[in-house]
DNA sequence: CCTTTTTCTTTTAGCTCTAAACTACTATCA
DNA sequence: TGATAGTAGTTTAGAGCTAAAAGAAAAAGG
């Protein structure tokens, strides 16, 4: 009973501060980079792929997305020549994305500064305590774990 | 160095975990009750608030949205009679939100509900564990924190 | 008072996302 | 082969959000 809603004061808790923080890094990648988080994610997800690139539905897996939604966000990077769509030469009906040169580049500095805001945001806690934390989101994770993806 | 990389994997964890529930969250309650977070957020607002209402810059405020949206998502629910908008009788420009009865009954079905599902969520943590997760929550708040809004 | 400034809200344009309909290509199997 | 079924992506309509412009009412200053 009592202890239900001390669960919703955690969730509460939870999406507030990822909230904030979402949109901080948002605001933080708009004003130095002219991107937005979304499209900061689709770089990510191909920079960690490494040149082979992804295709459209695994990418969409790895950004918990529809393919709708990969189809858009990935529009305008590759108008500005920050990623490349090419359709797989053994499948006519897959696309595959990759990082375009100017994209690795920009995705670097991006990821750098990033990484730097992150770290100052999780400044107030101690490498202990984000190991603690990493550890009881992982027990909330389940519902959502496990997703299966092809790479390539 | 090594740290900032935890960070980052944490906000990662943190992020994909919020996402997570609140997609989950979302389709109970528009399965359930035909109604998204959203317009469920706005219920919770005006029930915590009580007889008086909030004012639309205030209700903006503690759904953490712009003004703009808050015009946007209480528009369908003055149509289903769920709240009801009254300009201030004290001053014109002010826009005062209220459940109508009908909104207070719909929310106290929609709120069991949805603390019993949230309740199953957080089944994995013990009572401490939760409150360890809400105290490291509220140690990465402080950006974020002390909004102060006026009531009625 | 009457103009000017400020405050509160709405409107508008555009981004992110989903679900569902649609298109295009591949695989199956008779 | 050639119809049919299945799979991969794209398109479309609409929700939810923001920032910035616009509108309306109140407060301030001369």
């Amino acid at each position: 009973m009592s202890d239900d809603r001390e669960a919703v004061r955690a969730w509460l808790d939870l999406l507030g501060v990822s909230t904030t923080i979402k949109k901080d890094v948002d605001a933080r990648l708009r004003r130095g980079f002219g991107l937005s988080i979304s499209r900061f994610d689709v770089l990510a997800a191909l920079d960690r792929a490494g040149g082979d690139g992804l295709t459209a539905g695994t990418l969409s897996g790895r950004l918990r997305v529809t393919e709708g939604n990969t189809t858009q966000i990935t529009g305008p990077l590759i108008e500005a020549d920050l990623i490349r769509r090419t359709v797989s030469p053994t499948d006519g009906r897959v696309a595959i994305f990759q990082l375009s040169p100017k994209g690795r580049r920009v995705f670097a500095r991006m990821a750098g500064e990033n990484r730097r805001w992150i770290a100052e945001t999780f400044a107030a806690l101690a490498p202990a305590q984000i190991a603690t934390l990493r550890r009881l989101l992982a027990a909330l994770k389940p519902p959502c774990g496990s997703i299966e993806e092809k790479s390539a």
